[in-house]
DNA sequence: CATGAATGAGCCTTCATTCAT
DNA sequence: AATGAATGAAGGCTCATTCAT
């Protein structure tokens, strides 16, 4: 069954997920990931033509870029953007798993072009889109705001401080960053 | 002599940081530095016991807590840390080798307990204690704020956009995390 | 029906022919045969027990046994055995598949029993068989003269050259042999 | 010392003809190789940068491409020519492993470049080189002789029957190449 | 100090073969 | 008969590390 061959598929990255979350990219063996899937070395490669390709399906799903879409596509303006952005952020690497990922696939940049690719666009075109739905504008400052929120949230994604949970710490960010913005007497 | 010493193992440790930029620390063999550093492969376990110490070592210099470290000892206040800071960043991560090399270690955390204290220590404790020196106080806003500041500094290294230029970014990233910080109501 | 089975089984020799003759008896993987055949993979391990028996199979049929065998019970005699295997040869081997093969299949000899003995028969027994038929009578110089004939062929089987077409070098090789043989005194 | 490394990359390509010629090229693993030579698998890879390059290190070994140079060089003409060959043949090949390693070069030549050209001169410009100096002129009937000849020691040499040694079969086969060729009525 | 030959563990990948469907 | 998912055993090759010189 077509069902079937995904599900395996599936498990497999799940799998490599954990496993490259761990050790690391090129420090995780293929067959540690067979063994954490339960399943034979070979089929590893059945699934995925090389390492290679294993490593960057499993790079593609650590970024954020799914959310920064839905979140511009949602029809919301201004700081609800902002929200929905910080909310799905804190979903998503509030996973140890997905958050070390995050890591180490912002280090295959330098590596892999399908990666530098992805984060060219979640970092200029979509950020971009982004300062000037939320400001209602688009200009430098919007944009150097923007990267102040995307770079707060992910200090504290990587970090998470023990004394600031996320919504006291997402209430604060864009309220900073929405009046940061705002009072342009201060630049 | 002392100094020949000294230098040979500056030396190697350049091209480490220049090969481990380009190739990453795991997939850069370590003849491909020792022949960027123009010398055997023996030499380099000569003055480093391991690839690991090697990778350490440049890990370490990579990150910017020396930076850091100046700034809040320079017995500056207010903004004007924000100001130190940000252009030893700029000036340390204008060098793309250095920037690629900030990627690599940051991934390294999840692999090198020292790598994980250097990183500790400076997402934590440097960062509280220059949030209470730029506001004067110490607040989960002020830690927010400064985290804010941080990541937009790291955003704009990573990706440095063409349309703004150093200047620019720093003089409205310092004037929105302050007048963030200062404008409460907003929240 | 048994037709489709049998035709089924030769479909993937004929396949298995083509891709042995391209990468080799051993650097030719079984899915390229089932590929070319058209078929799956596991529809080969029907047909054949192993790629072994697969590849026995292919290598008998390159070998020229079987003409060999059809000249010595034809009833010829004298130099017109020598034509008809000639011709014989020719026409199997004009085929740059069987060509290929032949020479793969020679190599296989220091492997496979099942071929060493093929060739043993081949190169001894019917040799000799042959140069008695020929020449009627057992001699040393008939066994030296036949080897010179297959010999001969082979050479220009595995390189044809451009200058000499299949009826000039038959001719001249026969005429060489046979007048070779005769001429006793030379020796 | 030089001397030292020569010494152990002979070493390696005389263990690799003794393994290569039992198992042939690719059923032949790098680590049989190596015990043979008894060196770790990686030295193999120190003096060759891959497998490839070693089994056409020696193939090569296993042509008599050096024989047919000496003797065509040598001032030789005639018979005499056939002699210095036949001699050289006999002398190479009565080794088994040279033998077998032969008939594994011979299929190489389909899958390696190197190869077939090594091939292509050895049974083109060679052998027409030889027939021109063997019969003092060139024609299409030396060129046939030759490839005779040449068919007639390979067919020898690959299979020796036990009855007809050496000396007699080489004098009988150029006797029959040389009266053959000189006999041309008898076409 | 310095070199580079030598080692051996381990990794990615291929591939013959089996088997449930 | 026929398919193709699944397995596991090697195989080629890389590379950190050691060591004799």
């Amino acid at each position: 069954m077509i069902k079937d061959k995904e599900f395996m598929r599936e498990r497999i990255i799940l799998a490599a997920m954990r496993v490259f979350s761990k050790y690391g990219f090129f420090k995780a063996p293929v067959h540690l990931i067979a063994e954490e899937a339960s399943v034979s070395k070979g089929l590893v490669f059945w699934y995925f033509r090389s390492k290679r390709e294993l490593i960057i399906e499993v790079a593609k799903r650590s970024l954020p870029l799914e959310i920064i879409d839905s979140c511009l596509e949602s029809g919301l303006s201004g700081e609800k953007i902002l929200e929905c952005i910080g909310k799905g952020y804190m979903e998503k690497y509030r996973d140890p798993v997905q958050r070390s990922l995050l890591l180490h696939t912002m280090a295959l940049e330098t590596l892999y072009e399908e990666i530098a690719k992805e984060m060219n666009s979640l970092c200029e075109e979509k950020l971009d889109e982004a300062a000037e739905k939320v400001f209602g504008e688009s200009s430098v400052r919007g944009k150097v705001a923007l990267r102040a929120f995307f770079g707060g949230l992910m200090c504290y994604i990587l970090r998470r401080p023990k004394d600031i949970n996320e919504k006291v710490f997402l209430k604060n960010l864009i309220s900073i960053i929405m009046a940061g913005y705002e009072n342009k007497t201060a630049s």
